[in-house]
DNA sequence: TACATTCCGTAC
DNA sequence: GACGTACGGAATGTAA
């Protein structure tokens, strides 16, 4: 035909994008809570499809584009082999009622509906991806059917929206391990039970992959059944072997159907407003009906990306004119800030108006990070320009990565919404704007999932990401305003302007400098856990009469009280407990629950610190770089991840050879000043009782002096056993301290635990006062404060329900007391950071513990380092009692504590 | 498979 | 039947 080249000429190089849309519509169905309008109708399938379908249109843009769905009735697979999706079950009403509408939906978006009789989507697709493809066209099919899979070449992708992961060649043999031309293959052996395929039994995908891989294929497979090793895998196979032809027949997607639709009518044209508001209104999908109404009427905007110099120092001359802007570095997705290189930076310096700043990498263009390295010190050392940003710990830290010290990075807005609200779980912008402003930002989930690569600029356009990450920065602006007066309204002007924000820079320094940890030692130390793990085990197997997983709560419950008939003892929510407290007890009658004991104390150790702690080791600088989060507690606290430091091992001598992998560098040591009794002293100062009061400024141990109290005996008459007690009774009142708590901890009868705690209550009369009216306060007010007034809602105080009630009264009694601890060490920490800063001490501050701060330091300040530490530690605050911190240095962690 | 939940145990 | 605040590993349960 003569036009044959033309219509070449107008297809090669064009993007066709084809939905499977059978697929889409069970998963958004599935994915979407339940939704109906008011006349009843169930609407989240239509929901969820629908805002896929805008997804996708928005974000790729493709030039053709049709939507595929199964055909009603049997099809080809069903006469090849009855069983076929037999299990699969018919389609559940409230989702077949919701079809046409996703079908007239699709329409509406001027989108062809595609469905031939006696074919499923997948054939349909098949079909029309390899005929684009001959084209010259680029296809991309959107489903999450792995089947699909197969389809893969250089010139098809699959994507797979819901994951928000694509698929090409290489990905394909990531997931299966051959390539897309095998997957049948795979499929055929290992069968796929969503959809029916029976496949070989007992051989799953990764014994496929093996077999594929060695012998190509099924038939290959099937040749060689000599050569396979496992006897019970070669009977199956060959006792299967027709099923398993039969199988990869039904998972060969067919591409050669006869089908009458020119690619040239997919184009995809402007869609009908008209007929999808009156959908949408019909649906009561108000914020899609919005969101397109307003996608018609916005038009470009005031989101660009700048990628040239030029362009850049225009930004800055207009930042430097505001004299103030609000940023947000664009990162790659990495658990932490010391991984991972910056992307971009967005800059915004008023409601309404943002830049975005793509730094180049290999594939991405944008500005050179070197080059724009000049400009982002001008920006953030002038410390003349107010600075607004979300999360700045993590600013902080990238740009000390740069080489680049910030002045006043002044305003946080995360830290900012953790003071109004410490409860809450997501500080995230999205989920503040929605909050504060009342806005439904489109989130960046571009990133790439997983493995920590960075953001590849190729599968959005770079206009995307920009036009998303500038409505970030642009709302990050505008929270200030609103944060701002909330902080002022709240009475925290001095709790975020002199605590919370200097706290920022403090915490971007310890984690950026980071601890050193011997790699050696750990790994000397896991052989050796691994050896007596071992022996453990055997023992463990020998006393049970068979091998069982020890890890394994719920088998561990099955050998214990099943098979050995030994007491049951607490329950859980399914089962018996098997936690210390229960094994210990039982210890005391059979010899396998202390085994039990040892190794789950050797397993604990092992996985969690001497295996995990040399993963977190930074190549680069060789060294641990925790996370110390500032907006993760309810009660002012700092929180550690990645690793957690604040829980590693100190009590058991095992635990305290953990401690000695923490060590100095090279002529270094490291020091550790922890407060003696804060909380206790806290309590003392915020209950004014005189007793405790006393007891403090004695200066005598103060669990000595409770016993004495509680107990009734002059100091000197203490006993070991009474002063044990006594320290429990001790904590016991920070935790909001009940007779049932105190029993099980003292082992004594509750009626016991009661006299105790009348007779505490009763020596320290202001602390039962101070209890009584702190739940008093909390029930009238609603919430509790610290001694910065630092605040905490407590919304249960007034539950009927008592078990809560009883809850929130113990968290009235503990948060102003542990909260005002974490504000005293905080400013602590701020003040010894200055001065050590002004006095041009090379000694770091690298970790805190809740009570205790850790430096490294060269030797010649330890004198000097002392004296610093301890006098500002005590004297950061006067309280009633006196603040006491003791220091110790050594080599190590463990001789420092 | 991948993510969420449960159980357990470490710290202060 | 839970005396406070965290984090995280391993097993197990469940989703799309």
């Amino acid at each position: 035909m003569e036009r044959t080249p033309q219509k070449k000429a107008i297809l090669k190089d064009k993007t066709l994008c084809l939905v499977d849309g059978s697929n889409l519509l069970y998963r958004a169905f599935y994915a979407i809570p339940e939704l109906s309008n008011s006349k009843g109708l169930t609407t989240n399938a239509i929901y969820g499809f629908t805002t896929m379908l805008m997804k996708l249109l928005r974000d790729h843009r493709p030039d053709y584009m049709a939507v595929v769905f199964d055909s009603k009735g049997p099809t080809f697979r069903h006469d090849a082999f009855e069983e076929y999706k037999a299990t699969r079950e018919a389609m559940p009403d409230n989702l077949s009622v919701q079809v046409p509408y996703v079908k007239d939906t699709v329409r509406a978006f001027s989108i062809p509906v595609i469905e031939k009789e006696g074919a499923e989507a997948d054939d349909v697709i098949g079909t029309m991806a390899k005929r684009a493809a001959a084209e010259g066209m680029n296809v991309f099919i959107v489903s999450g059917d792995k089947d699909l899979m197969q389809l893969v070449t250089d010139r098809i992708i699959m994507l797979d929206t819901m994951k928000d992961k694509s698929y090409d060649v290489e990905t394909v043999k990531e997931r299966f391990g051959v390539p897309p031309e095998k997957v049948r293959e795979i499929l055929g052996l290992a069968g796929d039970t969503s959809d029916n395929i029976p496949g070989v039994p007992g051989i799953g995908e990764k014994t496929a992959r093996k077999l594929v891989e060695q012998y190509g294929t099924l038939e290959g497979v099937l040749d060689n059944l000599g050569n396979i090793k496992g006897a019970r895998l070669r009977e199956n196979l060959e006792a299967y072997a027709d099923q398993a032809r039969m199988s990869r027949e039904l998972a060969t997607i067919r591409t050669d159907l006869d089908l009458d639709v020119p690619l040239e009518g997919l184009a995809v044209r402007d869609p009908d407003s008209e007929a999808l508001k009156k959908l949408f209104a019909e649906l009561e999908f108000f914020s899609l009906l919005r969101q397109f109404q307003g996608e018609e009427s916005e038009e470009g905007g005031s989101a660009r990306a700048v990628v040239e110099d030029d362009g850049f120092r225009k930004v800055l001359e207009v930042i430097r004119r505001k004299g103030a802007f609000a940023f947000d570095f664009l990162l790659p997705k990495v658990r932490r800030p010391m991984d991972g290189k910056p992307l971009g930076i967005g800059l915004s310096t008023a409601a309404g108006e943002a830049w975005f700043v793509p730094f180049s990498d290999k594939e991405n263009k944008g500005l050179d990070l070197d080059a724009c390295r000049n400009a982002l010190e001008n920006l953030f050392s002038d410390s003349s320009l107010s600075k607004t940003g979300h999360d700045l710990k993590r600013a902080f830290i990238v740009l000390k990565r740069m080489n680049v010290e910030p002045a006043s990075l002044d305003f946080d807005t995360m830290v900012a919404a953790y003071l109004l609200d410490p409860v809450r779980r997501d500080y995230g912008i999205r989920s503040l704007a929605a909050r504060y402003l009342g806005e439904n930002l489109v989130s960046l989930d571009e990133q790439t999932g997983g493995g920590g690569r960075a953001l590849s600029m190729d599968a959005v356009t770079l206009d995307k990401i920009a036009g998303v990450f500038c409505r970030f920065v642009d709302s990050i602006g505008r929270l200030r305003a609103i944060l701002e007066e909330s902080i002022k309204e709240e009475g925290f002007e001095r709790l975020f302007m002199e605590i919370e924000m200097p706290l920022v820079e403090v915490l971007a320094s310890m984690e950026y400098h980071g601890v050193l940890v011997d790699r050696e030692f750990l790994a000397e130390m896991s052989r050796e856990l691994g050896e007596l793990m071992k022996l453990c085990e055997e023992k463990i197997y020998r006393l049970a009469g068979e091998e069982f997983n020890i890890n394994s709560p719920k088998q561990l419950q099955r050998i214990l009280f099943e098979k050995m008939g030994m007491p049951r003892g607490r329950k859980t929510k399914e089962g018996y407990s098997t936690d210390m407290e229960v094994l210990a007890h039982l210890a005391k009658s059979y010899e396998l629950p202390g085994e039990i004991l040892a190794y789950r104390s050797l397993a604990k150790l092992k996985s969690t610190y001497v295996d995990a702690l040399p993963e977190l080791i930074n190549p680069e600088t060789g060294r641990i770089h925790t996370s110390y989060n500032q907006t993760v507690t309810a009660t002012g606290r700092l929180s550690s991840s990645d690793p957690n430091l604040q829980n590693i091992p100190i009590r058991t001598m095992e635990g305290k050879r953990i401690r000695q992998a923490f060590i100095a560098p090279e002529d270094c040591k490291l020091m550790s000043a922890d407060y003696s009794q804060i909380e206790l002293r806290v309590l003392a100062h915020l209950s004014e009782d005189e007793e405790l009061i006393a007891a403090f400024e004695s200066g005598y141990d103060i669990h000595r002096m409770t016993a004495s109290s509680v107990f009734g005996v002059f100091p000197e008459m203490v006993n070991e056993e009474m002063r044990r007690q006594a320290k429990v009774i001790n904590f016991g009142v920070i935790y909001g301290m009940s007779p049932f708590g105190l029993s099980k901890e003292l082992g004594i009868s509750q009626k016991m635990a009661k006299t105790y705690i009348d007779e505490y209550f009763k020596r320290f009369s202001g602390v039962a006062r101070y209890v009584e009216e702190t739940i008093e306060q909390a029930r009238r007010d609603g919430f509790v404060t610290t001694i910065m007034n630092r605040k905490r809602a407590i919304p249960e105080i007034n539950s009927s329900v008592a078990q809560l009630r009883k809850f929130a009264e113990r968290t009235a009694i503990n948060t102003p007391i542990q909260g005002s601890a974490a504000d005293i060490i905080k400013m602590a920490m701020i003040r010894v950071f200055r001065l050590l800063s002004d006095r041009g001490f090379s000694a770091r501050m690298i970790m805190q513990v809740h009570d205790e701060l850790v430096f490294e330091y060269p030797i010649p300040e330890e004198e000097a380092l002392k004296d610093l530490v301890k006098t500002e530690m005590e004297g950061v605050i006067k309280l009633k009692v006196p603040l006491v911190v003791n220091i110790k240095s050594g080599k190590n962690w463990d001789e420092a504590h």
